[in-house]
DNA sequence: AATGTATGCTGAGGTTACCTCATGGTCCGG
DNA sequence: CCGGACCATGAGGTAACCTCAGCATACATT
């Protein structure tokens, strides 16, 4: 067991990350989307179409919770639900025009309030931390 | 704004943090508590005694909010509920025994955990990643 | 002292984001 | 061709928040 103060450091990490998700949700507010429902929109923009199922696997929710998800995102036009050629029981989540401007424009908050954030190190600070933290993963 | 890919790291932070809370989550398993109520317990013993309000203040919930996390402390026996002698309106949350043991004991098996996860850096990079981290609060 | 306003807790009832279970289609291996 | 697995979703439940109203109490001002 290590000597010095672990307990702390593993305190001030989750403080970051909740600076962090603060930030995100505050950054969010303008386009009235929930974390979540922006994690959705990317996946779907990203891959350009999702299965259902698929969606709910990638953000470990079940797969009922996928489809309330999706209504969400439909309801605000973001997203639109299509039927899947290769699979009829299957609905694909497709991306909207609008979906895609949203994407990009939320995306394009995100990195700048990031480098906001990270500008504070310098660059060989940053990737210092970075290797720091990747040796945290499981 | 800086050139390398910030957007990363922020994630990797995300990320790291996302391993914290379900590695807490996972060592608070055996006392059926939720992050929250260990938190609340925590609050509680360390300042043996907390009028309801202040405790709301501290879990940044509202007041009402701190009245649920409060009965589901008392209904495990952790916690009681006394009248402050100098405000008949408050309430004064006092530990139990049990409570204070179940507090100890999480604070333990919280320590060993976080303990075991960051005896994967040297002390230097602890010392480092702490500085690091240190910059990016608010 | 009287009184108006603020404060502390909690009952009532709502929202959100999850969950499980059941159901009606659809797919596919034997 | 058919029994079992799989897909999305309706129905209904739960946990953790919230606001608002109400009662008891405190306190400041006249």
């Amino acid at each position: 067991m290590p000597d010095d103060a672990t307990g702390e450091l593993g305190e001030l990490l989750m403080r970051v990350a909740r600076n962090q998700r603060r930030r995100w949700r505050e950054a969010l507010a303008p386009w009235d989307l929930s974390p979540h429902q922006a994690r959705a929109l990317r996946v779907v923009v990203e891959r350009d179409g999702v299965r259902l199922s698929d969606l709910a696997e990638s953000l470990h929710i079940a797969p009922r919770s996928a489809t309330e998800v999706a209504d969400g995102l439909q309801a605000r036009g973001l997203v639109e639900r299509t039927p899947d050629p290769a699979d009829r029981r299957a609905v694909i989540l497709r991306p909207t025009a609008e979906g895609r401007r949203v994407r990009a424009e939320v995306g394009r908050a995100r990195a700048a309030d990031n480098d906001e954030l990270l500008s504070r190190l310098s660059a060989d600070d940053r990737a210092t931390l970075a290797r720091l933290l990747g040796a945290l993963l499981d």
